[in-house]
DNA sequence: TCAAACCATATTGCGCACAATCTAATGATG
DNA sequence: CATCATTAGATTGTGCGCAATATGGTTTGA
């Protein structure tokens, strides 16, 4: 019996709960996500917008000032691959507009157009109403967002 | 004074923090679920597989028996949309069969073939992997797991 | 000053997600 | 048993996400 519990130390039978652990924690993720996600989607198909349309948005309202699409994409952690089609769609909502940096041309100001900046009296409305109508607690809420921060630096870190 | 902040009651200003932390929440979501999924992307490349392929088979050796694709998506909360060419990729890379129910013509049910059962050790080496590379606290992911559920839960129980 | 290294963005290609619609099989009801 | 609603899955179309590569602008340094 003890012989048989030893010869598992550093085996696979105590790290098995590791591994699921894992597993289920990534799982977690993606499906709490996809859930939050799909939760935003009907909100904000009323103002013309998907969620990375609407969160790219958000960063446009904060800054209040033109940035270029690097500076977007550092804030969301997305690339130009995913961001120049999705800018490009929101100019065709006449939300922003796209124009070369006059002082480094490899460089695009995204800006916001007077419509653009007229969405967000609307949009504040929309994460206070899903916020309470799945009547998630506040404190739950925080802590979950420092946690998931926390693995979010911790994933860039070691990469 | 007084005056000035019990006119604020059920106001815009004191929910501002709440609007904030929804749209916190969800960014955070959304951030950490592409970190994570980002974090498998190579391990799991070696194996041949995308992360939300590495799910449909942890659901297929979990299951250890045929299952039709509504089994899968009720699981991973995917749709036939999603599965239906995800799994004719699994079918192509030899790891799984798909044939019509005899007993219900409707239904499609899903095999692992002997390679893709064979695969199953190989892939159980990522996540602890992954979950040391990162030094992911134990206690820390388990309390995120059982609050990340809860949150999906309640948002799909008011859907 | 001119080539090489570097940088910001664009393009291409593939694989999800998901809404909307379609097809075919099944089950329920009169 | 004929009809009609229901169910399972496939299809289509749009929009991410991201790796790989291309393009052109900027900086650096022999």
């Amino acid at each position: 019996m003890m012989q048989e519990m030893s010869a598992t130390v550093g085996g696979v039978a105590e790290r098995l709960p590791q591994l699921e652990l894992g597993n289920q924690l990534c799982f977690a993720l993606y499906a709490a996500s996809r859930a939050a996600t799909r939760a935003y989607g009907p909100e904000l198909a009323e103002l013309g917008l998907t969620y990375p349309q609407y969160l790219t948005m958000l960063v446009l309202w904060e800054a209040d000032a033109p940035l270029a699409v690097g500076d977007i994409g550092a804030r969301l952690h997305l690339d130009s691959g995913t961001l120049t089609p999705l800018l490009k769609r929101l100019e065709d909502l006449g939300l922003a507009t796209r124009t070369r940096d006059r002082a480094d041309e490899r460089r695009v100001l995204i800006a916001l157009t007077e419509p653009g900046r007229e969405l967000r009296a609307r949009a504040a409305e929309v994460p206070l109403r899903l916020f309470q109508r799945y009547g998630i607690d506040i404190d739950t809420a925080q802590k979950l967002i420092r946690d998931l921060t926390a693995l979010t630096e911790s994933i860039q870190a070691s990469t």
